[in-house]
DNA sequence: ACTAACTGTGAGAGCGCTCTCACAAGTCAT
DNA sequence: ATGACTTGTGAGAGCGCTCTCACAGTTAGT
C-alpha cells in the first residue's frame, strides 16, 4: 500500500505516468473525466508520491534548515529559542514548507551536521541564528552557496541579508520610558558583549541617556549573559551604586535581578524600578509584574520563512534585510502605574 | 562548486563513478592509492554527494520527524517539550540522522503535514507526541506504515511501541514523601485527565494514600491542565479544604498553586508543603525552591532515537516499549529541610 | 601448475519522479 | 476548406546516486 509509484496508478486508470503526474501537480491539460479517474485512483489506493524521487528530478526538496549553533548554549533554558521555533515551525506550515532542525550541542556535533547542512538536494535554504563573531559553522555555511537568512544582525553585515528588531529603538524606548518617570540614576544589565544584540541594546540605553542629558556612569553597566543566575549576579553588584532604576536586556536577567533586590530587602518599583526585555511568560509570573519591551517572536519567525523563500526563489543577489519594531508593555516594576509615581524625579 | 556530480569526481580522477562512490561511502575494495586521489579530488572541489538521489537510490534519507500533534497546544510555554526536542536532537546529532519538527498549530497544519509525514515524504521514521486519545494525527499516522515511536503511553497501548517515564511510581514516590514527612491531609493538582500522564500520576498518588491507610477525599483532587495558571485556579479552589500538602503533577501547576498559596497569606511548607514533577529550571526559580519529581527528559529523547533506529533497522513486529525512572529531587518546600519539620505528624 | 578464491575496477540497470517534445484531434477564423 | 492554434496525451530523456554483475589481474591451495 506504501510502495506504490506513478506508473502504478497509470496502469490502474490506463493513461500515461505523465498524466497522473500532471494531475498530482495540478497541471492544466488533463480532461475532467481523466482527472477525475486519476484522482480517485490515487485516493482508493493512498498514493503519495516519492518525495526523494521528485526532490531529484526537481532540485529542490521542500525542506528548510534552522541552525541553532553551538554559541547559542542557553537554547531551551530560555524561552526566547523555543518561541521563535514555533514562529518559523508555522511559517513552514504555512508555506508548505518541512523544518529540519539542527541543534549544536557540541563540537563533535558542528563536524556532524556540517555535511548535512551543505548536502545539496536536502535543503532549500538555512535559517541561521546568529551568535558568536566566530561561529564555525556561520563561516563555513557561507562557503556553500545555499540561500540563507540571518537570524539577528550579524558583525559583518555586508552582502547578507538578514532579520532582525531594532534594538537600538527598542532599549531606546525603554531607557527612556524610565527617564519619563523621572528616574535618574539608570543602571543597564546587558547581555555578553559579543553579540550585536548586546552592542545595540547598549547603544539604544546610550542614546536615551544622551538625548536626556544624563551622562553615562560606567558603574551603572554591568554585563551579564541573557540568563537569569547572570543578572542577579550583575545585580547584586549593581546595588551598592545605588540605582533608581534598571534596563535589563532580557526578561530572565530583570528576574534574576528582581530577585537580588528582593534579598537585599529594597522595593520594586518604590527603590528600584526595572524594565525587562522580550516578554516572555515569566514575565507576568513575577510577584511585580515586569515591564518590558515585547519582542514580536511568532511574526519574527514567520517574516524569516519568508524572506529566506524570497531569497529562494528571486536569488540573493541585492542582500535583504527586515528589521522589526517591538512594542512596550507597561506593567507594574516601572513604577508608572504607582499613584504618585514620579516622587523620583 | 556545489553543483558538482559523482560522475565530475571520477573524471577529474580518471576512474568510473562506481569507484567514487565506493570511496564516498568507504566501501572496501579500492586499492589506497586511487581512494587517495579521489578523497584529494573530493575534497579539492568541495564535492558533497547529493542527498535526494542518494535517498532515491537506497529507499532511506537519515530523517526522522518529531510530531507534536495540536493538542500539545502548551508546546513551548512548557519547559517540558523544548528539553525534549533538545535530546531528540542530540539523539539524532548521536546517530548522524536529521530531525525534522512537525509542529501542528491547527487543523489546516494537520492537513498540510499528513502528506508530509507519510514515509514517501522523505522520512525513515516517526516519533510522535501523545496528547488527547482521538488526536487525528496519530489516528492517520498508523495506517501509513511508517517505522514509528510513541512518547508517552498512548490509551491503546497494544501493539505500539512506546517509551514513558514509570509515572505510577514516580506519583506514589512523591506522595509517600509527603506522607513520610507526616503529612496527611495531601492533596493533588491533576493534569487534563484525557491523557495517560495524568491517570497515571493520579494512580500513584492514589497506591500511596492507600498504602498508608489514608482515605482518599475526593474534594482534595484539582483538575488543572499542567500550565501555571491552571496550578493558580486550581489551588485557589482547594484552599478552602485545608490541605496540609500539596502533590502538582507538574512544575508550572506547582509554581502556579505556590502564587495562590502565598496570597492566601498562607506560609510554604509550614503551611502547606509543596511538591512539583518535571524539574524545570523555574523549580529553582521560585522564592520557596521546589521538591520535586526529575525526569530525565533529554535522556529520554535520546532514548526515543535509539528505539526508533531499532524499529527502522529490525522492524515493528514485537512492540517494544521503554520505561523509565524518575528520581526524587528535595528541596524546600516539601518541609524536608526544615528544622523539626515533622510538625505535621 | 591448475583450479579456486580474492581484489580492484568498470558497466549499466534501476530508484520514482519531472518536464520538454512530439503529435493526434479538435476549434476557429478566413 | 485550409492553415494556425489550442488541448489532451504519450514518449522518453534525464535528475545523481547505489548496487549487483562481470571480468581482468593477483594470490592462494594442494
Amino acid at each position: 500500500m506504501a510502495e506504490l509509484t506513478l506508473e502504478d496508478i497509470a496502469k490502474l486508470v490506463g493513461v500515461h505516468r505523465s498524466t497522473v503526474s500532471r494531475v498530482v501537480n495540478g497541471a492544466p491539460n488533463v480532461s475532467p473525466e481523466v482527472r477525475k479517474r486519476v484522482l480517485k485512483a490515487i485516493h482508493d489506493t493512498g498514493y503519495h508520491p516519492n518525495a526523494a524521487a521528485r526532490s531529484l528530478a526537481t532540485q529542490h526538496s521542500g525542506i528548510i534548515g534552522l541552525v541553532l549553533p553551538q554559541s547559542v548554549g542557553s537554547f531551551f533554558s530560555d524561552p526566547y529559542f523555543p518561541l521563535l521555533t514555533q514562529g518559523i515551525a508555522f511559517g513552514c506550515n504555512n508555506h508548505d514548507l518541512t523544518l529540519s532542525l539542527f541543534l549544536v550541542g557540541s563540537k563533535e556535533d558542528e563536524e556532524k551536521i556540517l555535511p548535512r547542512i551543505s548536502r545539496r538536494g536536502m535543503l532549500d535554504g538555512l535559517l541561521i541564528q546568529t551568535g558568536h563573531p566566530d561561529d564555525l559553522i556561520i563561516q563555513r555555511v557561507k562557503k556553500f552557496s545555499i540561500p540563507s537568512v540571518l537570524l539577528g544582525r550579524p558583525f559583518d553585515s555586508e552582502g547578507n541579508t538578514y532579520i532582525d528588531v531594532d534594538n537600538v529603538q527598542a532599549a531606546f524606548n525603554a531607557t527612556r520610558h524610565l527617564i519619563d518617570q523621572g528616574y535618574r540614576r539608570i543602571a543597564t544589565i546587558t547581555g555578553n558583549h559579543d553579540s550585536t544584540v548586546t552592542l545595540d541594546r547598549l547603544e539604544g540605553y546610550h542614546k536615551a541617556l544622551g538625548g536626556a542629558g544624563i551622562p553615562v556612569d560606567e558603574a551603572l553597566v554591568a554585563e551579564g549573559s541573557f540568563t537569569e543566575i547572570s543578572g542577579y549576579q550583575a545585580m547584586q553588584k549593581l546595588i551598592a551604586t545605588r540605582p533608581d532604576a534598571v534596563f535589563a536586556a532580557s526578561d530572565s536577567m530583570a528576574v534574576g535581578a528582581m530577585r537580588a533586590v528582593h534579598e537585599a530587602g529594597l522595593r520594586i518599583p518604590e527603590d528600584i524600578a526595572f524594565i525587562g526585555f522580550d516578554d516572555v511568560p515569566l514575565a507576568t509570573l513575577t510577584k511585580i509584574k515586569l515591564t518590558t519591551i515585547r519582542q514580536p517572536i511568532l511574526k519574527f519567525g514567520i517574516k524569516a520563512v519568508e524572506l529566506l523563500i524570497d531569497i529562494i526563489e528571486n536569488g540573493t543577489k541585492p542582500a535583504r534585510r527586515i528589521i522589526m519594531d517591538t512594542e512596550l508593555v507597561i506593567r507594574d516594576s516601572c513604577g508608572a502605574n504607582l499613584i504618585g509615581a514620579n516622587q523620583n524625579g
